[in-house]
DNA sequence: TCAGTGACCAGAC
DNA sequence: CGTCTGGCCACTG
């Protein structure tokens, strides 16, 4: 099982336009209490295109954006792809939150079987 | 081996 | 809204 390697394929399968959450992510990874490590995770994968500016935390606010090459750049992202980020650098889960399931997980589960990761 | 550190989280006030 | 608390676990020196 590789942990790294579930939270980028997890990643680029967040819609555009859409925010997800960390616990969201290793949840959807099958490490539930893992979210810490999804944050160090995609600070490794931005060098290698995983679109990591789609996730945020639990309130919505946008943790990760002092790793982006500016600490604006994420926000800016963000907009551009439709999601509304307010001035304190924080985005409407109700609004823009992506809704997973138990549907879900086991898909993202069986994915990973099958690619052995 | 071990303590410190994080892009965290849920619950209680 | 905000702050605090206990829990979490890979990575690092």
């Amino acid at each position: 099982m590789n942990f790294y390697k579930r939270v980028s394929f997890v990643c680029r399968k967040i819609p555009k336009g859409k925010a997800a959450t960390y616990g969201q992510i290793a949840t959807l990874c099958g490490r539930p209490s893992n979210s810490r490590q999804v944050g160090f995770a995609l600070k490794m994968g931005l060098a290698g295109g995983v679109p990591a500016h789609r996730v945020v935390n639990s309130s919505g606010f946008l943790s990760g954006a002092k790793s982006f090459k500016t600490e604006t750049e994420q926000k800016r992202l963000l907009v551009a792809e439709g999601v509304f980020v307010d001035e304190k650098n924080r985005v409407n889960l109700k609004k823009f939150g992506w809704k997973t399931d138990g549907t879900d997980i086991s898909w993202f589960l069986s994915r990973f079987e099958e690619l052995n990761i």
